[in-house]
Parts: C-alpha cells; structure tokens; sequence
DNA sequence: TCAAATTCTTAATCTAAATTAAGTTTTTTG
DNA sequence: CAAAAAACTTAATTTAGATTAAGAATTTGA
C-alpha cells in the first residue's frame, strides 16, 4: 500500500495494458475514461476525495479504461484484490451503486435530466471540470450542453 | 439462505420498498428493471444460472428496481451484506465488469453494435427472452430493434 | 505578458432513433 | 380449438442530439 503524489495529467493506467492496482483518492481528481472508434473521449468515472478508481477488470484481462490525474492529487495505490477483502467492500458497493445509477439514466433519462442528477449529485466536482468533461461523462457533446444549459436558463 | 422456487411472473421485488436480499439464480431467468416518468420499461439486467441478482443500494435505502422471475426459477434468497463477505466476490466483481461495459456501451455506440454484442455476450440469453425485452435491455424501443435486424440482414 | 491553444457559444444542417399508426404473426388461455 | 392478447413488422413523421462551422472567451505556457 503505496502513497504517492502525482502531477495533473499524470497518466497512471492506459487502455489494454495489464494493471493489477486501483488508486483510492486521498485529495485530488482523477478520471477514468475509454476512446471510441473515432478517438471521441468518454468519461466513465470521477474519482474525487475518497473515492477508488480502478478498471473493473480482473487483474489477468487487458484494461478497458484509462486513467489519469486531473488535479494535482494524492492517492494510495492498492492491488486490485484488495476487492476481494473486506476492507474496501464499502467503496466497492458505492462503485456498483454508481454505475446502477448511471445505466438507469443513460437508458431512460434525457440529457438534461442526466445534468441535472450531475449537478444534484456532485456539486463539487462541477467547479472543478470543463463542461467539455461534464459533457463526455453525460454522453453529449459539449455543444449539446452549451444549447441545453441555455434552454434551462430560460426555463427558470 | 433459503432455497426457493417462483414461478414465472413472480415478483421478488418492487420499487421503492425495502429489500435486504439478493438472489442467486440456480435455474431459470429474473431480471431486474425500472420503469420511467411515462411508464416505459427499462430492463437492468438479466439473471440466467449462476448470476446474483440484486439492487444495488445498501439495504437501509428503497429499492430503484423491480425483480421478477421471466423462467420458472429456482434461486437461492440471501441476505445482501453477504456482499461484504469473500464468498461473493466473484459474482460481485463480475456484476461490476458487466456494469462497465454496459456503460461504455450506452455513451459510445450505436444501436446496432449494442445489440451485437448482446448478440455476441448473451448468446443463450437471445432466445429466452422476448424481443421486447432485447429491446428495453439495449435502451431502444421494438420497432427500432425490428428495423435495426432487418438492415443487418441485408449487409450480411 | 501576450501569443497560441483550448474551451465555449451559437446557429444551420443532418441523422439515428422515437413516436405514431396500422397490419401481421405468434402466444396465451378460457 | 378459437378468441383474445401480446409480440412483431413496416412505414411515415417527428425529434433530440450529432455534426459542421465560425467566432468569442478563457486558459496556458514560453
């Protein structure tokens, strides 16, 4: 169980290598995210404050996300079958949580309504992102978000 | 843990009531899903032999899912912290993997190849389930499944 | 600090999939 | 087995969001 300090930008998993550590978030951000066909970026998942970060790959399978450092953070580096032990049950089940959540919107809610569950969900996180990631993370373009922020401010 | 059978139709579990379990499918089919604002239905996920099916929120919190047995089923009904424990981390982390590619699947590709690799993952799944189902599972509706096959014919 | 790069906004056009609607096939059940 | 219900198909129309393009604002870094 290693801490380390890494720089913004600090890339610390690449698409289809084999990486047996997830990294739990002592302060900082980190994001995980895929490329598409098209090189378009999609982010899968932020990891802020106490949040574990990780490919839900087993160890032995090339990885299907890339993460990096999006703040300057600090974070433990835990082998992945940390998972397995009790210890981490609890940030396990809120990863699963997330995700339920996440495949219930993206299936049956529009964009807006998916904004709108981000901005409800991680205020903080918010501030501290360009909407061209917020957009990536909804499944929009930014310019999808730019008209739809517009349209919602007329609305209220 | 109780071994029970339910026929097909049984509801296991309703949204929005209190659940402490979890299902581990020895026969048969469940899925798990929501319904939207206008009533439409959105399956989660299936549950052939061998999968744990279950919502994901701590058992303090109101269910965000629906159960039911589509198969006459045979299941094994436990309590949900046997999440926390080691016996069930295979299944937990194989929900998690799923729920990934789910999710990247959602935001970065099309119908078609959607149901391609439903077509590809869940081949045994395919003709258990009605197209419909297929349909809600892949967040289309039926008449865009129908056009989505028959364009696929054509191209092969 | 100021030039270059990146991000953001706005608008016009396009497209995948939704909606609506009607007819056909399959399944269920009394 | 026949009627009713549910599932499936097809096609016309609509729509949410993508794409393209161009200019404005903000951030970055030499």
């Amino acid at each position: 169980m290693k801490r380390i300090k890494v720089k913004k930008g600090t890339v610390l998993q690449e698409f289809g290598e084999l990486n047996t550590k997830v990294y739990h978030v002592v302060s900082g951000l980190l994001r995980s995210y895929t490329l598409d066909q098209k090189g378009k970026e999609h982010i899968f998942m932020f990891g802020p404050e106490g949040w574990v970060v990780g490919d839900n790959v087993t160890p032995d399978l090339p990885c299907e996300l890339y993460i990096d450092a999006i703040e300057d953070s600090v974070v433990y580096v835990l082998p992945k079958d940390v998972n397995r032990e009790n210890k981490n049950a609890a940030a396990f089940i809120k990863r699963l949580g997330v995700l339920q959540k996440r495949v219930i919107l993206l299936m049956s809610a529009s964009a807006i309504e998916r904004y709108e569950h981000f901005e409800k969900t991680y205020p903080d996180i918010m501030s501290r992102v360009t909407q061209k990631m917020i957009a990536s993370y909804l499944g929009i373009t930014p310019e999808a978000l730019s008209t739809l922020k517009k349209e919602r401010l007329k609305k209220k």
